[in-house]
DNA sequence: GGAAAATACTTGACAAATCAAGTAATGATG
DNA sequence: CATCATTACTTGATTTGTCAAGTATTTTCC
């Protein structure tokens, strides 16, 4: 069917080569995170949650039951703050999450996982784990953690 | 000044850290992409030019002058079919491409890049080098390397 | 050579992301 | 303590991206 580990030229089949390490790699980071995205959206397909929404959820969840405000919860993801809230009305009209406004500041809305949310998410878990560790297993732990440091430097704003 | 080389987990607030250096690196990841992204899309805004239409112009530019079908610009970037359609349609209208309908096959339509936008192009190309050069300059070649062998290992298919 | 399958788009309907402006509540200032 | 600025969203309009079908060719296989 399609052949494994083409090279990234090879992929987009340019003719000439990358005009630099840098161009070859922005591009392998880019198309990399396209790949990741759709894996993960074939996995939550079935259970009718985005890539954005399961990751509010993993947000509420690691915040153990503790409320999280509306921009707190798009500071975590990388969303702008309009796409949060219907990100949240959307998981909270599939009762995954609750929301109400917060008493002492009332500019604010709390959000909640429900247990039904957590539930889809402990029903992810184990493919998610295992499509993780099918590549994570193809990279020794020396790459990963460069891998790791390498893009946290690409993302470091300019000095 | 302090080195703003924040780590993911301080970045993303997280309260407990990556369960492993996998999910920490698909965060990594596609948070970079998405910086990235957003740091092309900022040049880009002044000529009224999205990423994709820039990828597409940057294709064309590659095949010097020779035709390409569409279905061929769309495999050398992440984006489906009916997106291409429509991305060339606007590049048509603003000129920068030019289409024309296939004599050998009449179910292909050909495209090429015009003199406007090569030159779109040519205007571009000092700012998007500085601003790879920016990031690039922080990593040694060892580490460019290793990331985007890491990066092709990630977007492998399973065996 | 003519039906059936495949290819190369194209179109339309709909979901998701972005931008601009608006509202309610709070904090800061004179 | 009243006004101005700021914060924390919300809403609406526009754009962008995706999926499902549809159309025009071309190729394949009796």
């Amino acid at each position: 069917m399609s052949p494994k580990r083409r090279r990234l030229q090879d992929e987009l089949k340019q003719t000439r080569p990358f005009r630099s390490p840098a161009a070859e790699a922005t591009v392998a980071i880019v198309k990399t995170a396209d790949v990741l995205k759709r894996r993960l959206a074939r996995l939550l397909e079935p259970y009718g949650v985005s890539p954005q929404a399961y990751n509010v959820l993993r947000i509420l969840r690691g915040a153990n039951g503790k409320p999280m405000a509306t921009l707190e919860i798009a500071s975590r993801l990388i969303e702008q703050a309009p796409g949060i809230t219907r990100l949240l009305d959307g998981l909270e009209a599939k009762e995954l999450v609750r929301r109400e406004r917060c008493k002492d500041d009332r500019r604010q809305v709390h959000c909640f996982i429900t247990p039904s949310g957590l539930e889809v998410l402990r029903a992810l878990d184990p493919a998610l784990n295992e499509a993780e560790g099918l590549w994570a297993t193809r990279l020794s732990s020396r790459e990963l953690k460069t891998l790791i440091g390498a893009l946290e430097k690409v993302r470091a704003e300019e000095p």
